[in-house]
DNA sequence: TATAGATTTGCATTCGAATGCAAAAATGCT
DNA sequence: AGCATTTTTGCATTCGAATGCAAATCTATA
């Protein structure tokens, strides 16, 4: 093609004058020709903080809306080695609070000027098909709130790619982290059921590769054991309302009956209410008490008013992006861990021990 | 940098060998350097359907892997001009059917070897900022679950960017679009109420800048005529729960009070059996039938077992992503709508007419 | 008005992979 | 073996914007 304005060395033809071609959408060589002055003119104008006079600003500005040009991010992360996308890693199937969290994140990414690109992963070995994806699409940065071994995290690490978890981390190995420890929480319930009488509490898990649902479980045992409560019996799920309905089912076959069960999260406790109505014909919370923990929205929906701990996710939705922007600006800064408290709240699901 | 491995004419200084840069991600140059080949030959190995001998295609890979060298999707972006991105709009706020087909349409693009950029859109003001982006990102296509006004969508043909409608469409104007509709469905439904007796129906509308929503209005109420019930009344919400809770409220207004009601949505269905057991102690069915559509996840939980009419959301998000592909392999091809039927769930929300 | 200094502008190159074309190598055929 | 084909390979250029550096323009000062 001869057509190109930046032919370096055109021995004969002289610069051919080159109309837009009709659909192509405009670059900068474009703009430049219409307003004649240079492309880097023009580049100059599009980047905040560049040397630019206001005569040219105008005369750019005015071709450019033209044309309808807007700087190709393509290129310019060619260029710049910053793509402004940052891979979000979630999980979908299970649990509600993903979305909530997800579509929080994405709009914090877009206020901070980047871009969500967006990867589901049940698995492990879902994340290293999307590890090498978004290395890839020279992704900024990770937000992962969703499966990953500490080997995949350690190839993003070498690959100096910031990650920030979110409601998860590795213990013996430093990363930044945004998480909610609802501790304090779950002693503040446990002591109020003590004061409802309960003595019997039993645990519907969540699955034990997961590490929030590990702590939960552990901080759930250490309070009711510091109020005083026993642990009669405990089963697990995955996090799904149905594994909450036969969690309870389950529990039916152990030697003593509980009080109280602590459901790892919302969604097993609404399986949990809905089982004890509808198939066992319990009355929630009268004849049996439920808490749990994320305090997603549908929570609050007047069948279920789950007493629950909820975690702020908004805060920690932005706390997760102001914490990426910081780690691409400045990689090798130290990490950090954002520790938030949960929340209680106060709904419908415990009462006063049946005696 | 004299160090550049593709320097045009280097008059005297002849080619130094440049180190591997600690911690420089390895392109396909330093590749071609360590196996001894042209970079033309790496970009060929990762070309599928290039012509490459087998001998040179494992030195490559050997190569490769030794500097886990992956293509950067940037460049190759630039020069292909495919992006391999496709903007996905969403809605989040209000409807959980959102994140459903969100987490599909996803997953199948990710099988289409194409990247999921995510946009949450909640107004039209938003789309308009949402639209450039993308352009700026040069997405080869947008799948639109969210607002877009005709204007904003012709700006993209405009552009030659390729959008699918999901759920939406413009009804003068041609274009590519997924669409459930349920009208034989609530004829069904219709004929059903009707034969269990009621005669008078009310409806909780969604909002009317909303297809869906008037669509389902729209047919709704003829399906009701044809099977002889009376719509006494209607009243609008916005798809969410507490919308749908306020709407029974309000219909509690009316001259004459109907014996079931229509929700345009499950969402909305739910915070109306909410309010109708819990506020108004109404028993649902008995009192009161409820029925609604989209039949997401939660609105077969037991406390509400509805019956709905459920959208193919797996179906639909295949659909989508097919269109969208097909759309960016040949942009000039005529439009289509796929039109899927709903499905009847026979939930628990409906019963015989109180006399 | 001349000149030093500050600001603005343009030139040329760069980022990393893809590709048309021609040269080189491999293959088939007589 | 000799020549015509076919297949592989490499060279050079391209995509579009950013930027270091030098040239050009402007501003301030004597």
């Amino acid at each position: 093609m001869a057509n190109n304005p930046r032919k370096k060395n055109p021995p004969e033809e002289d610069s051919k004058v080159i109309p837009l071609i009709k659909g192509r959408r405009a670059t900068s060589y474009d703009v430049a020709r219409l307003a004649g002055v240079s492309q880097s003119a023009v580049s100059r104008c599009f980047k905040p903080g560049s040397s630019i006079s206001g005569k040219m600003r105008e005369r750019v500005m005015k071709a450019a809306k033209e044309l309808e040009y807007q700087p190709n991010a393509i290129a310019r992360g060619l260029i710049t080695q910053r793509s402004n996308l940052v891979a979000v890693l979630v999980s979908g199937r299970l649990n509600l609070y993903y979305p909530e969290a997800l579509f929080k994140i994405t709009e914090e990414l877009s206020a901070a000027g980047l871009r969500a690109l967006l990867f589901t992963v049940e698995t492990e070995e879902d994340a290293e098909a999307v590890i090498e994806q978004a290395w890839q699409f020279q992704v900024d940065g990770v937000i992962s709130a969703s499966h990953m071994s500490q080997e995949q995290y350690q190839l993003l690490e070498k690959r100096k790619i910031p990650v920030v978890f979110f409601n998860r981390y590795f213990a013996d190995h430093p990363n930044t982290v945004v998480y909610c420890d609802p501790t304090e929480q779950v002693e503040e319930l446990a002591d109020r059921l003590a004061e409802l009488g309960h003595e019997r509490a039993a645990l519907i898990n969540g699955p034990m590769d997961n590490m929030v649902s590990r702590e939960r479980m552990k901080m759930s045992k250490s309070a009711l054991a510091k109020s005083g409560l026993k642990v009669v019996a405990e089963v697990q799920g995955d996090f799904s309302y149905e594994s909450g309905a036969a969690g309870l089912q389950e529990l039916q076959q152990a030697a003593e009956q509980p009080s109280v069960i602590i459901c790892i999260n919302d969604m097993m406790a609404m399986g949990c209410i809905d089982e004890a109505r509808s198939v066992l014909g319990l009355n929630v919370p009268q004849d049996l008490s439920i808490i749990s923990f994320d305090g997603i929205g549908m929570s609050q929906f007047a069948s279920y008013e789950l007493t629950t701990i909820r975690q702020p996710i908004g805060r920690m939705s932005e706390a997760a992006v102001r914490m990426i922007t910081e780690r691409v600006e400045r990689p090798d800064q130290s990490h950090e861990k954002r520790v938030f408290e949960g929340a209680v709240i106060q709904g419908g699901s415990i009462a006063r021990a049946p005696s």
